[in-house]
Order: C-alpha cells, then sequence, then structure tokens
DNA sequence: GTTCGAAATTTCGTATACGAAATACGAAGC
DNA sequence: GCTTCGTATTTCGTATACGAAATTTCGAAC
C-alpha cells in the first residue's frame, strides 16, 4: 500500500481556475485581473492568487498593462497563426513516434473517441465535437511519450480553445474532421507510421484556419 | 513617448537567478532547495522564491519529492531525445519562416555570429562555441515571427544546457556543425527556403547525440 | 465649464507571521 | 545494542501586514 497524497497546492487550484475561466471565456479577453477580487472569488488569499498569475504571464495567457496590474491577453492572431504553423511539423512527428507504441488499450480508446467525435458532430454538439478532437491529439501526444510535444500542446490548446470561445467558430465541428481522424488512426494501427505521418500532414493543412478577426490583414499565410 | 518601465520584479529576478543556478550546474541535479536558504542567498525573503520554484516545477527544472521540499531534477534521458526529436522537425519550419523575413541587419548578425563561433571552435573554447551555436539558432527563432518557436526552444535550450554542464560533452563544439551553419545560413541568404530547411534536417540528424549517461539503453532512437 | 493639482484611495509587490506537516532526535522498552 | 514511540525542530504553504506607486476624486483657479 502506498501513496494518497493528492491535495493541490492553492497555488496549483488558483492556476487552474483561472485558466480554465481565461479559456472558457468567463473571464474575456481585455478584462483586468483584480487581485483582492479573485482572492475573494475563490476564497483564498492573495497570495496564491498573485503566483498563478506569474504563471499565466509567463505562458501569454495574461500580460501587463504596463500600469498596474494584469489583463487577459487579446486574442493574438499572430499566436494563433503561429500554433497552426507549429502544429504542420509537429502534429505528424507526433503521429510517427506514437504509431511505434501502440498498445492494444490505446486502440479502443482511440476507436472509442473517434466514434464519440462523429457522434457529436452529427448530433450538432459543437463544443462536445472540440473536447473530442483534443481528446483524440491529447491521446496521440501521450502515446508520443515526447514530453516536450505533450507539454507545449497542452498549453496550445488551451490558447485554441480561448480564441474559439471568443470567435465562436469551431473548426473542428465536420465530419470530414473526423474522417480524417479515422484514416490517420487506421494507419497507425496497421503500424504504417510514414503514411499516417503524411495523412496527419495533410490533416494539418486542412485544419489552416482563415483569419479570426476582422481588420487583421492575411500576412504571412502558410508558407506553402 | 513612453514605457521605460523595466524594474523587473523580485519574483522575475529570483526565477532567473535559480535557474541560472540550475543550468550552469551550480546548482546540481539531486540537490535539495530550501527556501530559507535561498531566499537568504538571494537576499530576498521567501516569498518570491516561492513563487519562482512554483515556475520552475511546471517547466520540468526542479520537482517534487513526495515528501517535504523540491528537488532539482535529475537529468533526464527521456527529455533530452524529447528535445531532440523536437528540433528535428522544428528547427526545419523555423529556418523556413526565417529565410522569408531575413533583414539586412540579421544577415550581418548571423555572418558575424558564424564567424565567431567557428573561431571558438579553432581556439578551443567550448563553452563560448556552445554560446555562439545557441545564438544561431536563436537568431532563426526570433527571425521565424512564431511565437510559440522562440518560447518552446528557449525553455529547450536551457535544459540542454544543464545537461551538457553536468556531463560535459559539448556537442556544437566542432567545425563541422559551424560549416552546416555556414551552409544553412547561405541557402537563407540566398532566399531559397526549401534547401535551406533541408540543409538544417540534416544538421539536425548529425546533431542527434548518444546516450547521455552510461546504464541507459538506447531505445527510441530516431526513426529515420 | 474646463483644467490642473493635491489629497484620498486603491492595489500591487513583498515581508513577516502563523499553523500544519514532516523530519530529526532522544528516551524508554525489549 | 537495537527498535520504537513521543517530542522538539525544521520547513513548507498560506494568511496577513505594510509601504510604495498609481489612480481616482474633488475642489480651486482660470
Amino acid at each position: 500500500m502506498e501513496a494518497l497524497r493528492q491535495n493541490k497546492t492553492l497555488v496549483e487550484q488558483a492556476y487552474d481556475a483561472l485558466l480554465e475561466a481565461i479559456c472558457t471565456g468567463d473571464i474575456k479577453a481585455g478584462d483586468r485581473l483584480n487581485q483582492d477580487e479573485l482572492a475573494e472569488r475563490l476564497q483564498v488569499s492573495r497570495q496564491p492568487v498573485n503566483s498563478a498569475l506569474s504563471m499565466l504571464k509567463a505562458q501569454r495567457f495574461v500580460q501587463d498593462t504596463g500600469k498596474r496590474g494584469v489583463v487577459v491577453a487579446p486574442i493574438d492572431q499572430t499566436l494563433f497563426d503561429s500554433i497552426y504553423q507549429f502544429r504542420t511539423v509537429v502534429e505528424p512527428l507526433a503521429v510517427r513516434l506514437a504509431t511505434a507504441r501502440l498498445t492494444k488499450e490505446a486502440i479502443s480508446l482511440g476507436r472509442e473517441i473517434i466514434a464519440r467525435g462523429k457522434s457529436h458532430v452529427q448530433s450538432g454538439d459543437d463544443a462536445a465535437a472540440l473536447r473530442a478532437d483534443m481528446e483524440f491529439h491529447n491521446l496521440i501526444y501521450t502515446l508520443s511519450g515526447n514530453l516536450i510535444i505533450a507539454d507545449a500542446m497542452t498549453l496550445n490548446w488551451r490558447h485554441l480553445q480561448r480564441a474559439m470561445s471568443e470567435v465562436l467558430s469551431v473548426p473542428g465541428a465536420t465530419l470530414r474532421v473526423w474522417k480524417e481522424h479515422d484514416q490517420i488512426f487506421t494507419e497507425m494501427v496497421r503500424g504504417d507510421a510514414d503514411a499516417a505521418a503524411n495523412r496527419m500532414r495533410e490533416h494539418m493543412e486542412h485544419a489552416v484556419p482563415g483569419p479570426l478577426l476582422v481588420g487583421t490583414d492575411g500576412t504571412d499565410r502558410q508558407t506553402r
């Protein structure tokens, strides 16, 4: 018999709560974050809130205003583009690595997620479809065994989630996306890492979104 | 006219100081970090130290021991491998993006770094050669205009720096490395993004290091 | 009515204080 | 002498306290 230690610290809990509130749009871009108010709301002192804000700042979820306090970072087309450029190469790598490490349990889980995703699209539940989308990609990151990919992409999905909650476009909610997931996974199960990675590359090329916001010009679009 | 605000907070200063100490090997893997002692050493209270440690924990530089306090994370072959796998795809992307955004100033700077790197290798100053290596790659990240790449790679170089300080192998200190840098940069200046990216891919394949530590088996080597 | 400036207030960064949990130490029992 | 249990000490997480800096308020001068 072992372990039991679980109790996350208040700093971690505050971090989780704030990140969740920011990503769901509960707190919106540009909103000022008052430490006293947050502490009150979370029923803790300002100290853990302050620590959590430092971490969120380092991860670009909030930013200094130059004057007093921090605000929730504005939705940034540049950051969004960066993430998609990034995924274009990282997702295929993740698939390649994951293919070699597939387990029976992972195969069942993957198939289950795909089935669930398809049904959410068909029933029109966009939010659930997006969650399943993230779950599918997350499974691949985890299977890849690459810590850097998993860490980086966990944060990136949070940024994407935030952008989507604000802009209300859900690119994951089409049947084609899930057909592509299915094809990728099938190649993985077959053990063909190259084919799976290629399918993922195509999937990423299809997924490149248009500009999020009106008024931003479309410079710096994908090189190829 | 605006700005001027610079004064980093004590949290940021503590973070910087601790990260530097960890990466240079001033504090070694496995060392226990006592908040009182660190606070004393940095001449601040425990509060900023505590915040900084939370951030370092999130970035895998330190970890919980399960009991009291945190220790400097052990050098982890898995993390090291993850970074190299990651770079294999991210560095070529960065080069591709950077090529389209080269400026006159950047070209001068790049040439200067390459000249400096070569001379450091020839004079046998490994530490300076490694710094120049990092500077060269950093220039490319910055030029790429991709925030995610720059952020992720900044942390990754810190991890690499730490591993190298501990293990005393400096793979960046050969003349071949700098010849390759030169070739990559020449293609970039010529404006041939594909060629530059290909050369970078080859550069990364050459750079894959052997196991850091005796006793770790060499599973999961590069797929191709 | 508008503008300027000083006092009052807010709010942050950081130090200090405090309680709880874990380790270290020492005495009692085998 | 070795183990075991209880107490002292350390050390962490978190709350509270305090000073400084920025903002807001409000009244006086134009």
